[in-house]
Order: C-alpha cells, then structure tokens, then sequence
DNA sequence: CTGAAAGCGCTTACAG
DNA sequence: CTGAAAGCGCTTACAG
C-alpha cells in the first residue's frame, strides 16, 4: 500500500538514507549514482510515493504549517481576507490551520494552545482581546512568530497589518464635508480597539481642519454589529441638532442604519447621507446605491503572509508593520447640500 | 524551554512512559502511585507542558486534523459552512487544514495530496471536477475517508451533504406561478454539475405539475457568476415571449441580473419578477427587496463534520447522504400577476 | 557512492 | 507500580 521509504528500501535494497535523498533531490550533493537514482525514482514514481509529513515535521521541528485565528471566518471582510492568506501559503508550500475564535477570548486561547502544540511555524491572528499584556503573556516561551492582522494591541511588541483607519476616516469626513455636510456623526465599533480609536481620531482631526466643532453626541455606539447600527442611529435621530449625514465604521453597522432607515420611512439620501466602511457586491443595488470605504483586505491578507513567511524565515524587518490606504467607492449614498 | 517528556523525566528521575501514562489519565489503569501522579502532574503544570501533537500523530498514525477543500472561501456560501464545520470540529478536539481551490481542479489536485501527505483524517471536499471516475482514481489507495459537501457526484460512492436543490426548484417555481407567472425563465450554474441538473429537474416538474408548456429558450446560462447572469438576462429579455419572471441559481448570478436590469433601467418588480437562491444580508435593503432560496449551509456544514466523524469511528451508516431542505425567504421582489 | 545509526517526541506491549 | 525498548517515518552527521 502506502509506500514509505521503508518499504522502498526493502524492494530495492537501497537503504532509506539514500532514497530520502534522491527523493529529495540531494543526489549530485551526495554524488550518488545515476543507476540508483534512475532506479528509485523510477519505482517511487512507479508506487506514487508521497512522503509523510508528519515525520518530516517532527525531525525538523517544523511543519510548513501556519495558523490563522480569524474572529469570525463567515464575514466576507474575514473570509476574503483568508483566502488570499490560503493562496499566498499554498504558492510557498505552506498550509494553513483555520480557527474561529468567534470574537470569543476563551476560544482564541484554546486556538493559540492548539496552534502549540501543532507546532505551527507562524501564527496570524486577528486578536479578539484588547490588552497587549493578555497576548505579551500568552506569547511568552511560545517560541512561534506571530502577525497581527486588521487589529493591533498597544503594549506588545508583535508587527501587524491593517488598513489606515485613520486616513480612511478622515478621508470619509472630508468627503462628506465637501458635498456639504457639518453636522456628521460617527457609529463606532468596539471603543477598545485600536482600529476604532484611530477611525475616532481621523474623524475628529478632518472636522477640525475644516473648522467644524465637534459634537459628542454625535459620535457613539461600541461595537462592529448590526444591533449597535439599529440603536445607535435611532439614537442620533433624536438629537436636536441631528446629523446630516453618518459615518459607518463597518457593513455590520450600516446594516443597522439601513434597517432604522426603513422602519422610519427616511426619504434616503434626502434625510439622511451614509457613508460606511467596507465595500460589499451588493452596495450597487441598495437604495440608494451605498457610498463605501473598501478595505483593501486582499492586500491585507496578503501581505499578512509575507510578513509571517519572513518572520519564520528569520529576517525581521526594521519597520515590520504596515497600514493599507482605503479608497472610498463613491455612489449615490450621500447627498449634495451645496 | 519548552518541556517534553523526555526533558521532565530527566528532571523527576521519571520514565518518559510513566509520564506519558499520567499526562494521559491512564494512571489507574496501569495503578500509578499517588506520589508519582501528583509530582508528574504538579511538575506539567508548573512547566507549562503541552503535548506535541506532530509526535503523538507520527506515532498514533492519526492527526486529529480534518482537511476541507472550498472553491472559494470569500464567498460567503462557504465561508459559512466552513465557520460551522471549524465550529462542530474544534468542539471534537479536531482542527482544520483549510485550502482553497479556486474553481480550478488543478489545485483542487494539489490540494487533495498536500492533505495525504499531511496524513489528515479525513477530508470534506466540495468538488470542483464533474466526473465521478476522476475522483475515484485520485482516492483510490488513499485510504482516507471523504465527504462531499455542496456539490456532488455520479458514478462514485463518496457520501455527501447538499441542499434539497430539486425540490428548492421546484418550491421557487411553484411560489412564481401561484403569484401568477406563466412565463419563467431560468439561469443556470454550470450545467455538468449535479446539482444545477436537480434544480433543472424541479424547475420543470413544477410547470409540469401545474400543466404550463415548458420553453427551452428561457431556461439558458452556465456558470454560478455575475456575468453570465448579466449576459443571460440580457438574452432572455429578447425573446419574444419574454418571461415575466426569473429564478436565479445563485447570488452571484442575480447580481449580474440587477445589472442589467439597472442598465435597462427596468422597473422591479413589474417589468420583472427575481427569486434567487442563496440568502444573504443586504437582500432587505435591496429595491425591490429580494426574494430569496436560503440554503441552510450552516447545518450543511455542522453535518458535513459528522459525517466524516462518523466515517472516522469507523461507523458508516447505511444512508450516508443527506439532503438539507431550503427555506423561501419572501419579500417585494416578486410581483403578483393575479 | 552508500549504509548504519541516532534522533525528532511520543506511546505501549513487554517485563519485572 | 514502573522502566527499558521498540517503533511511528523521516533526515543527516558520521563512516567507510
């Protein structure tokens, strides 16, 4: 059945050191003969030999394995991600172990023990948690290379990528200002991630540039979900001075803003201008058609593999962490009010 | 460092087996001392020891490692199921080894070895190939159990989870003509595979079934992506007796039919009437809202996971196959005729 | 040019 | 109650 270098061995009578360097190309390294070669290929090849992994790993103490802990892999936004991470690794003959940490912090811990005791050589993580000393403790005698991915943690030394959530908040607001709009407010994800506070950050730095005051009433809501959209939003409805138009720090949130929008009728964007963070293939055919802040999470992906293959492979750039610019797909979501 | 059994035996003047043997409950079994019990584990503990499972696998020859092959895992379809079959196996102590095919059955190959070399447990495939013989000489002498999830196929005994895609057809059109529609056109996904041909068959029972003559004109296409839904609704929209109503085999597909009824600059639902299959989240705030086949791909995926657990245990039920019903979601996008 | 041996970190049948 | 040994399938330093 499965062949094995054993078995091979036994059949030719060639002794498993030397099949395994055939096998592995380290013939002229080894000067071995071109008659055994000719022979061990052949009847490799002849019994479709395919070597064990596993074996490998464990004699080389590592497994051409790399984990990824995602907080949730049916969100396009993470899935998309994924992929391009799975294509960069199989091009490297990397394979990739999937976890879903389900935006749970007890379930990421479990991943990363696993991941352990898998002997990944690298990990890419997309933390659920918000302290850098919770992963600095974690990561400590792991002795596995980790990159963040889309979120970071301040406390701890590990290289990420991301998107520059601040020049695409701050991109979003001056776009909104130049159609007209003074009175804007901000829907935010989880108040502590840093993706969130540097999203804050723009937002609030592109007002005062154009010499907007700043409400706090207008900026609230704390968390990436459908619900926080719904609330949060009805919310801002209510404010004397209400906005003219909304920031959406995701798909999640706008979601929300969209289902508060039909429920209260809102004339769209007459009532209200959206602008929200994430493209999405539908965002053509909503009415109406919804102005977005793509994030580049191909590149992201991507590059997040880089860093983790560099990483393995010993070289650890000086700068290792990097932001990806947004772009604004503009459609007909936000109104003129010049 | 890190502490293996070999590195606490040294340090308690332990056998690595009697540690093997504590770390693994066996104490009783094999009537270990209190003494030595309670030393080996408080040693573990204090240590930090984790188990290396590469090792444990070589020697058990088994990984505890799924592998699961998608076509695309930035599709939302599924990333969904992959989110539920991660979900059921981490709670099985299973992990998983993710690759994505791309559509193309060239990785699809590469992929299927690189998961024998890695000596996985067992495999859930979503199939990218259309012939049964190609896959059955690929699993021959693998000995690893497979499932199909999705898509599946003719002519090779591989159990399978998938949607009830004949009778989703079949509901579909029949909801149509109890709105009135006599006139339906079809859009098809690629037509070699199975499940396009089921929901080929349902479609056509239902005319059948309610005596409406069936025209092979409208029912055309051949790929579950936008731009043949784009290019066959442009096609069906010539025919003279142009239908009054179409059902989409994907999402993918009803976008490519949005754009072209965006272009033309067609009244929904009036001048004509979408059911898709595949929900998702924006359907709502879509205009008009869409009316659309939810797969349950979340249990699709929760079931694929049993299945090849079961087939892991060895238990092979008699009735390996399954088929999961899908569930109408209506909204505005069906105009009502009567 | 090629083989025998050791070792990666585990587990378990065999002794005692 | 516990240890020594063999073996899972590989690779590579050491000999010759």
């Amino acid at each position: 059945m499965k062949a094995s270098l054993k078995s091979i061995s036994k059949e030719l009578n060639i002794s498993p050191g030397t099949i395994s360097r055939v096998l592995n190309g380290k013939a002229k390294e080894y000067r071995i003969s071109e008659a055994t070669v000719k022979r061990v290929k052949a009847y490799a090849q002849k019994v479709g030999y395919t070597p064990n992994l596993v074996a490998k790993s464990l004699q080389a103490s590592k497994s051409f394995t790399i984990g990824l802990i995602l907080p949730d892999i049916s969100n396009p936004f993470f899935s998309t991600m994924a992929k391009h991470i799975e294509q960069q690794a199989s091009a490297m003959h990397y394979s990739i172990l999937l976890m879903d940490s389900d935006e749970q912090l007890e379930k990421e811990t479990k991943a990363l023990q696993q991941l352990y005791s898998r002997k990944v050589d690298g990990i890419i993580l997309c933390p659920v948690g918000f302290e850098g000393s919770h992963y600095k403790e974690q990561f400590k005698d792991m002795g596995i290379p980790v990159v963040f991915v889309d979120r970071y943690l301040k406390g701890i030394d590990v290289p990420f990528v991301s998107s520059n959530n601040y020049k695409g908040a701050y991109d979003a607001v001056e776009f909104l200002i130049q159609k007209g709009h003074k009175i804007i407010g901000l829907i935010q994800g989880d108040q502590k991630l840093l993706t969130v506070n540097e999203r804050e950050k723009g937002f609030k730095k592109a007002l005062q540039d154009y010499n907007i005051s700043f409400n706090t009433k207008l900026l609230l809501g704390n968390g990436f979900n459908e619900e926080n959209g719904y609330v949060s939003i009805m919310q801002l409805l209510k404010e004397k001075n209400k906005p003219t138009a909304i920031l959406c720090m995701s798909n999640q949130i706008c979601l929300g803003v969209l289902k508060a929008a039909k429920e209260l009728q809102l004339n769209l964007p007459q009532d209200l201008s959206i602008i929200s963070f994430d493209e999405n293939p539908y965002a053509e055919y909503i009415t109406p058609s919804l102005t977005t802040i793509k994030q580049h999470n191909d590149k992201m992906g991507a590059k997040a593999f880089n860093l983790i293959y560099d990483l393995i492979q010993g070289q650890k750039s000086e700068d290792p962490s990097f932001l990806i610019d947004t772009e604004i797909i503009e459609r007909r979501s936000i109104f003129a009010l010049l």
